[in-house]
DNA sequence: CCAAAAGTGTTAGGGTTACACCCATGT
DNA sequence: ACATGGGTGTAACCCTAACACTTTTGG
């Protein structure tokens, strides 16, 4: 071994990618067990070392589809993190990054036993500094989803404007009054409601997109990550797949009237920043 | 040579910072003439390769102290630039930091010949992808101003509102009307005003730093940026150097009604950031 | 005294907040 | 029918933008 040689000392470059999930009722993030020493048995965020032929943005997406086979279309840079016994091994440093998925579609690894979702509020032990990572992921979305559409990354394509409300009061921690919070996303100029000529009621095809969801899931092929980054937004249809029970009733949405169906418009949102500023207030 | 010996292929890592300077009429940033090749003759950012022994930031630091004399409180991550080729001589990923100066104390470095401040609007050719995160920092310090009090760490310690007025202007490119500005501000509740019991006048008081500050330009000893982290304040006064003509006349105010002098209560901002949240929207 | 800049008031309009009220759906 | 949740209306309130006016300072 001792392969490659430096007139000076070098540490050695990682990425770890926290990716947030959400379920319908609280904030998650996807963690993997850690099957090789340092810190066995532990959980941390998928990642891994930098290769001498791609940028630390690509190692992230790399490391993140090795470990747990999403293929994530945004990932964006939390910050670099290099204390310098933050790897028993030797020195490392680590980019981090953060992304926001609407589906898992794990399957083992290189050096990992499993990966899975964990909720925010409820997180195991972590190795290395990745606790103080997350701190610093929680911190930068809270922050981010003021002024980026960050939350529709986390929904199904097609979402009510009430799933949307709990995912921002379940990231920001509080609670908004339901009418204002409806107009004032409507207001936003983003949202596009779901209304095809001739299709059946949204609600029906709320059930179609279920079922299809289901396929994907369990009756999908092996190559489960490796699908392309949604071409059409049907891709995405496997998010429901995340949700809370998968056998309840649709949506868990027992009783009561039906919210209308709404879909980000990103080439709206795109103008809009352009043009003149975005702002969420909330 | 060849001392270092590792199993796998580790790229260098390197710190650069962006510094950022008010002179009072335009934003300026900090630059250097490297003195060695690749790229020698060009402007760079100071920076260099970090030690097995330091933080990126610690690294950001020295390195910035080493080659222009600046110890600076505080330096704020902009990101990682990690593009494959960026470095002719060997793979080399850095973490740029950017920060905010009151005053300039350069003096030779190592490998670099000189140091200056340049218009951000002016900018020579600069050597690796500099050109590239200097646009970085710009959009950064464009989002970060109206949520942190970073334009004050551009200012003297004590300012009035129209100076203040001036750097928002620049740094954001767009026309504030002068009054609303004014009542903005002073609602934030970040400003105190300075008012000493038994003072002078503040213009004297304004003369008679400007005597100080020259006098801690030109006649201070040589141990220049190594002075500790701003302990009262007073220690800031050197920031007077960097206006426009030393010689000219207080503050380039020759006519019209001399403001009102503020600093800016950190401690009353802390707060405030943690109870709710501050901001500046302009 | 005059020009220039600083500081203070005032008003119209837009956006937010806190509700009341009606509509749709499943039991 | 009734409970539950979705969608619309509205009035008080706050904040901002725009601009008039007074005060201070240097020439």
């Amino acid at each position: 071994m001792a392969k490659f040689e430096y007139e000076y000392p070098h540490p050695a470059v990682a990425t770890d990618c926290v990716v947030f999930g959400f379920d319908g009722r609280e904030l998650k993030v996807l963690l993997v067990e850690r099957g090789v020493d340092p810190y066995k048995g532990m959980w941390a965020f998928p990642g891994g070392f930098l290769r001498m032929d791609e940028t630390a943005e690509e190692c992230a997406r790399r490391e993140l589809e090795e470990e747990t086979g999403l293929a994530l279309a945004k990932v964006r840079e939390l910050g670099s993190f290099s204390g310098v016994n933050r790897d028993p091994r030797e020195r490392v440093i680590t980019i981090a990054f953060y992304s926001l998925a609407r589906h898992s579609a794990v399957r083992g690894g290189d050096d990992v036993a499993k990966a899975r979702w964990w909720a925010v509020d409820d997180i195991p032990q972590l190795a290395f500094d990745h606790d103080y990572i997350l701190r610093k992921a929680m911190e930068r979305i809270r922050r981010d989803i003021h002024f980026e559409p960050v939350g529709f990354d986390l929904l199904d394509e097609q979402f009510t404007i009430a799933e949307l409300q709990r995912l921002y009061e379940s990231i920001l921690g509080v609670q908004f009054d339901r009418r204002n919070f409806y107009r004032k996303m409507l207001q936003t100029g983003v949202l596009q409601e779901v209304e095809e000529a001739g299709a059946p009621t949204y609600y029906g095809r709320r059930k179609e997109m279920k079922r299809m969801a289901i396929d994907n899931l369990f009756g999908g092929p092996a190559e489960s990550g490796a699908m392309p980054p949604a071409q059409d937004g049907n891709s995405d249809m496997a998010a429901v797949g995340m949700r809370g029970e998968p056998a309840g009733p649709e949506r868990g949405h027992a009783v009561g009237r039906k919210g209308k169906l709404f879909r980000f418009n990103e080439e709206r949102y795109n103008r809009m920043k352009e043009d003149g500023n975005f702002r969420l207030e909330f």
